[in-house]
DNA sequence: ATCCGCAATGTATACGGTTACATCGTCCGT
DNA sequence: ACGGACGATGTAACCGTATACATTGCGGAT
């Protein structure tokens, strides 16, 4: 048996005709090992764990792309948690990963600070998503919202917006306050607006709705809106443009996070890019990485630039 | 060790006292079980695999969506294979989850016979997703793309429609041929057309307007148009469209799948309506029944009847 | 021919937990 | 006061695999 399992692991010193025996054995019992087991003895489960807020929508759809791209080639495994956005459930899906997982990708949650002293004393290598450790040991990879923000901000005051509004995501979002972040300094920095109006919002597309009557309902004088999401800006749009607003000339329509719904609505919506996919690949190379290599897990943090598309929403 | 081993999971014979001092131990260490360990002593994982075509993309987005929905309530966890859309990565795979798993939800590349034969060989419970088994032996549960495709079609004729095309899906794509299947079927029993023109597709946006260009640039006679999924069917119609045609009235447009795009395209699309997340969902819940009551496995599937979504494409 | 060495195989232990079974202590009945 | 029964804890075996170490067998050197 112990000959057995050097041979099928391909060890050298076993004999060719042994080999073949054994070979012939294991496909006529259609034998198949057991990776629980094995992952007794070897100190590693080739699989890594994915711990996400949600599994749906297509912004977890595209990180998980990325994740399978660079997991892919290592011959790893994907386990995949959910946390449903609560604390305690991170807790707790990471420590059920114990014994499963080689590593952790880890979105967490907007207050994160004690779940991820769970994940560093259970000392196993993790790497956050979009989120930065209070204690800034361990390694992230996250978008840079703030950067996004104030680089589609700017592009509405270039093509000559002076009266900006804003509509948040929600509120104790890292995303959305980051973003709201980039909003003020870009329009203190340009326009030397201070206390620019800002609307509140969830990220979900009745926001947006509500938002466009609301300015619409009050009279707000206005020229251009810069939704915290796509989501948002797409239905602000839609009900801008059945007020009879003139979207792209009389008032600009911004967005943030480039969903494929941007490029099919009229106008096409502006927006911020940011390459999801890559977040996710880039986060599970820099665990693979630390897996291999044994690195410290220090300082490797990537913050990934957005990008503008710019598109009919802005400019007429 | 065996009294903590006791305590831990919470069996009755323990004294509160010696509970307490465990509990208390075992924070202090923070100590957590090793899943994996323990998986080979009880017979069980608590973790059910998925493998899919591919792990990104709305329809699997939901279909995951739906199958954590269902796991979720059991106290399961997820592991997630991507077979990459080949048969003999579909074998690794299931293979790779031997020792890990409790049981297997696997929606099979289009041909599958044999790849069956393994998961079932292994002994282990499995669910087909989206498809049938060869010997019938293993259950599914699976869209009625046929019930859908006759049920679209059947609207076009009732709304008018003569001369109907069809651009049908990738060829060996199950899903695909059933709806050509039901097109060809409706188009016979509803106008008697035995030979109707059907198009080349693949499911990917570039097929619909080529399609469309073809259609324009033959000057073929039509007027309604039925793509095999609505990715065709939104750029099909937008290419016929910017084309001079009045969607909705002159030309009727529908497709299949009622991805959200549809709703914001103009005018809306009219298509088929499969609920994804319940066919999750569904085939999550067979397998924890199977599971749970050790279920023959048989006899047991599902075909989900789709709904159609009447939209301005097709009603001016 | 004997012995040594090395290659091939067999034996035993460890991985980390669960659980059947053995042991211990205590309380109760007589 | 003693014995039995039962409840709480300790001991050991097992799950399936990998591997350190022991053993076997073979060929070659002396």
């Amino acid at each position: 048996m112990a000959t057995a399992s050097r041979a099928l692991n391909g060890l050298s010193s076993v004999t060719a005709k042994t080999r073949a025996k054994i070979e012939a054995a294991a496909a006529e019992l259609n034998y198949v090992p057991h990776s629980g087991a094995r992952s007794l003895t070897r100190q590693r489960t080739d699989t890594i764990g994915v711990i996400l807020p949600d599994l749906f929508g297509e912004f977890f759809s595209e990180i998980v792309r990325g994740i399978d791209q660079a997991v892919q080639g290592a011959g790893k495994n994907l386990l995949l948690g959910n946390m449903h956005g609560s604390v305690e459930e991170t807790g707790q899906a990471i420590r059920a990963m114990r014994g499963r997982v080689d590593g952790l990708l880890v979105m967490p949650p907007n207050s994160s600070a004690e779940m991820l002293d769970r994940a560093l004393t259970q000392g196993i290598p993790a790497v956050l998503l979009n989120a930065q450790a209070a204690d800034g040991s361990t390694p992230f990879v996250a978008v840079d919202n703030y950067a996004g923000a104030r680089m589609v901000t700017e592009h509405l005051i270039d093509r000559g917006a002076k009266r900006i509004v804003h509509i948040a995501g929600p509120t104790n979002n890292r995303d959305a306050s980051e973003r709201e972040r980039g909003f003020r300094d870009a329009l203190k920095d340009g326009l030397g607006i201070a206390d620019p109006l800002i609307l509140p919002g969830d990220f979900r597309e009745d926001a947006g709705r509500d938002a466009a009557r609301h300015l619409i309902a009050s009279g707000t004088r206005f020229d251009a809106v810069f939704a915290g999401n796509d989501m948002m800006a797409v239905d602000c749009m839609a009900e801008l443009s059945e007020a009879g607003f003139a979207i792209g000339s009389e008032i600009l329509v911004a967005g943030f996070d480039d969903i494929p719904l941007a490029r099919y609505v009229t106008p096409q919506l502006t927006t911020v890019h940011s390459d999801i996919t890559r977040l996710g690949s880039a986060a599970a190379q820099m665990l693979l990485r630390m897996l291999a290599g044994g690195e410290p897990s220090g300082e490797a943090s990537l913050v990934i630039p957005p990008t503008l598309a710019v598109r009919g929403s802005t400019t007429g």
